[in-house]
DNA sequence: GGTCAAATGATATAATATATCATTAAGACT
DNA sequence: AGTCTTAATGATATATTATATCATTTGACC
């Protein structure tokens, strides 16, 4: 069985645990996320849906259909570059820290590592020291990617 | 000599450093920024210097003095919000460390506070860990502030 | 098969941002 | 002062991202 499928399994469990249902629509955006190296945006879903897996969405639909995918961890929301990409741990069965998220700001690659604890408390701390609540549950930052540094 | 009119003065002189022209409207936006408690969208600014300056300014001058503004370092853009904050560091003289926003997603009122060089190294090393190159030279976390949190 | 709720579609429009060409203003030089 | 030149601003159009709302379809359950 490719990745691909045993990855849609695994997001087909864990909808089920928490009741929810992974639709075809829904698979089918899931999966352009997954078969892309980048994050794209709601638009460029649309299109790729359409042109790549023959089954037109409207954008209003995809946008929807993320907002689903994000309620159930299988996708992420990047605020700093309006685009979206597939949670990299959607097959792994055990809790994650929070994840950073380093955005390629050339071709929109995407790299989603963990913040250590100690880190993401010196943070924190910071945070509260100021007299604010930290509610973002992921760190964005812009980067260029090893390919676009060298050209 | 009140708080905004030595600001202004600050900020007039870090342009003359580079070359560059305070013109009226550019001091016009930044004042605006200045006087807000909160991020403020371009089109905000635009509403509020026509509304409360008594001066009218396009939304594309806007989004232009807002640029030139950041490249004097004396606004930053927010990514995570698409709103924009003057820099609090405009009357100082010294270099400082990488900024950390803290922007209530309930108020858009944002702390300017700085990351410890120790938690950036260790962010940073993650990142070249991960074969990327940072870029940003600030970091924003969605927050609730103190007032927003009680309510 | 009929019923109900959830999912999707269709349509309109809001919010944020950029491209481009025209006009105006401010200094530099005479 | 008058002209030249460039930078700044204005005007207009349009791109991009996202949401609101009502209509229709689908699928689970009885």
């Amino acid at each position: 069985m490719g990745k691909l499928q045993t990855t849609l399994e695994s997001a087909e469990k864990q909808c089920q645990l928490t009741g929810a249902k992974l639709t075809k629509k829904r698979k089918l955006v899931l999966t352009a996320l997954l078969n892309s190296k980048q994050a794209m945006t709601a638009y460029e879903l649309a299109d790729y849906c359409k042109n790549e897996l023959d089954e037109s969405l409207p954008v209003m639909s995809v946008y929807r259909i993320l907002d689903f995918l994000e309620s159930e961890s299988l996708v992420h929301k990047l605020k700093l570059a309006n685009r979206y990409v597939a949670c990299i741990h959607i097959s792994c069965d055990h809790k994650h820290a929070v994840p950073q998220f380093l955005i390629c700001t050339e071709c929109f690659r995407v790299e989603e590592i963990d913040v250590s604890s100690s880190t993401m408390g010196a943070l924190r701390r910071n945070v509260e020291g100021a007299g604010f609540e930290l509610v973002s549950r992921q760190i964005e930052m812009d980067c260029i990617c090893s390919d676009c540094a060298v050209s």
